[in-house]
DNA sequence: ACCGTTCCATGAGCAGTCCTCATACCGTGA
DNA sequence: TCACGGTATGAGGACTGCTCATGGAACGGT
């Protein structure tokens, strides 16, 4: 008799599993963790077998996931999170016995993924804050571009814990992710210091700026810009900017910081704006350090939403 | 140097920590889980050493968690049983490749924990109908007192998948679980048949009966009862009732299927309702099992939330 | 105060698991 | 055909996790 169900994947089973689906390949994988290609093959064989399902299709190019497989990697990532705050919580309730609600104790690492300005901007007065509060907890930012699944795909694969995501309507969330406003951020025109008109020059755009928030915007004015052209991300523009190739409208988290060069005017009270909130799985949303990080969101993001520098 | 973190728990320690707790001691969880004595011991020295917090107060009489053994067991059980519905879903994502969305493949133990009426007159049409359409969910419900943190503090401490529990406003629900409503369930009046006014008999009370949803009804009522007897639950009080010792004032599933010797009268458009809804972990509410059992939930608890037998 | 009972702790030894090394296999492109 | 990416497989060694046997500590009855 063939057991279908043998038992229950090991942690470093579910570890080689997304090592695999993540380089797309046994070798690769056993080079990632340190392992050799023979383990990786004798061990993703061994969770085929207890599962009773076949994962990974292999072939020339290395291995892909079966849709069994993908399933079995999502669930695998959160089981190996989830793991990872068993301890964290478990050390952090010996810490504080008794204290309750969200408090110091809270420790582990935290996995943020941030889109550039945020990562710049929003994120480093919030870990300061959340440094004094919290010392056990260590943050690990990763900015990530905002295209395709954006951060919000990073929390959905199991990347990340929380990411911070611009929230409009039109993309869909992952699944299995929920998601929190934080803040509104407007919009602004910056262009070139003492240079008249800036409606003279062509407009920079880059590709993460989502055109659905400045669409409407654009719809209501009574001119268009006689040129654009695209940069590599909010960062290259502001340079650009500056140094009087063109001007730009753009988020206020990316002008924060902005040199004297450009000058930033108020596109009124029509100006556009974006939907900057949090994502996290919902298994996360409930854990300490999350909770930790979302109070000092909310504590420092309510501020700061108009532009400054 | 003692290093803090040395890995991650293995299944089997999970199961181990999760015995432990269960049956207060190592010997007793040795035998449970058909092990000795010495390597339940063992094995819990090592996951202590992994984490670097005792998670159990050993003394005479057996083992007690400490504050962070009770986080521990607590996250051991929703990961044994994430790891569950990893190995059930992949083998259903194998079955069925490619159909989306909560089909028949939707497979492996669902543990349902529900109150006395919910399970006896709620649950029935909605496992027959849960069997027709996923056959290879196996349902088990089981019957916990609404006292205490009642059914959602079995999701909560990862001994149910999902819970049926009455949703009021005054008792929290316990941390880490979601919670959404079905039905609004009403109160009636049941007393003796044909015995003349029920204002005359005392009224029977049991204690799962939260006082809260009648309190406001009883405020506008131009009489009280005379005398109010204790009962051990609303099965108990049904009986008293049909017996002619009181009258009661029940919600709709506790009087389905009531005899014909009790007589129900509505309590008129003031009646006071409870609401109804589930409660479950935010990591199971989306696996297909859970998703299966809500939706047909839904479909079965929209009709019937008024009194009839 | 003694003993018996009932817990958990600890050390030695054995069995199964998991990794590595070496090698075989398979499909592709020059 | 050969070289070159991939994976599969078999044998052996280190390690892990279990059992057995024994020790220690705390209580209760006498």
């Amino acid at each position: 008799m063939a057991r279908t169900t043998e038992g229950d994947l090991a942690p470093h089973e579910l570890r080689i599993l997304v090592a695999v689906a993540d380089s797309g390949g046994f070798s690769s994988a056993a080079q990632a963790l340190g392992l050799t290609q023979s383990a990786v093959s004798h061990s993703v064989r061994g969770s085929e077998g207890k599962i009773g399902v076949v994962l990974f299709e292999r072939g020339r190019g290395g291995a892909r996931p079966t849709p069994a497989g993908e399933k079995a990697v999502t669930h695998a990532r959160r089981v190996l999170r989830l793991l990872d705050v068993l301890a964290a919580e478990a050390r952090g309730a010996a810490r504080a016995a008794g204290a309750d609600g969200v408090g110091p104790e809270a420790a582990g690492p935290l996995r943020i993924a941030a889109f550039r300005s945020a990562a710049l901007h929003l994120l480093p007065p919030v870990l300061q804050r959340l440094r004094a509060r919290c010392p056990g907890i260590e943050p690990q930012v990763r900015i990530v571009r905002e295209v395709g699944r954006g951060t919000a795909g990073e929390v959905a694969d199991g990347r990340a814990d929380i990411a911070l995501a611009t929230l409009d309507g039109s993309t869909p969330l992952p699944a299995g992710v929920v998601a929190h406003g934080l803040l509104e951020e407007e919009y602004a025109l910056v262009h070139p210091a003492g240079r008249g008109d800036p409606r003279s020059l062509p407009l920079v755009d880059w590709v993460e700026n989502c055109g659905s928030y400045t669409r409407a915007w654009w719809a209501a004015q009574d001119w268009i810009p006689k040129a654009t052209v695209e940069a590599e991300d909010d960062g290259a523009v502001l340079s650009l900017v500056s140094s009087g190739h063109g001007m730009a409208i753009m988020p206020a988290l990316s002008l924060m910081g902005a040199p004297h060069s450009v000058e930033i005017t108020d596109l009124g009270p029509e100006r556009p704006t974006r939907r900057i909130g949090y994502v996290t799985t919902p298994e996360l949303a409930g854990s300490a350090v999350v909770r930790a990080l979302v109070r000092e969101l909310r504590a420092v993001g309510t501020r700061s939403t108009a532009v400054a520098r």
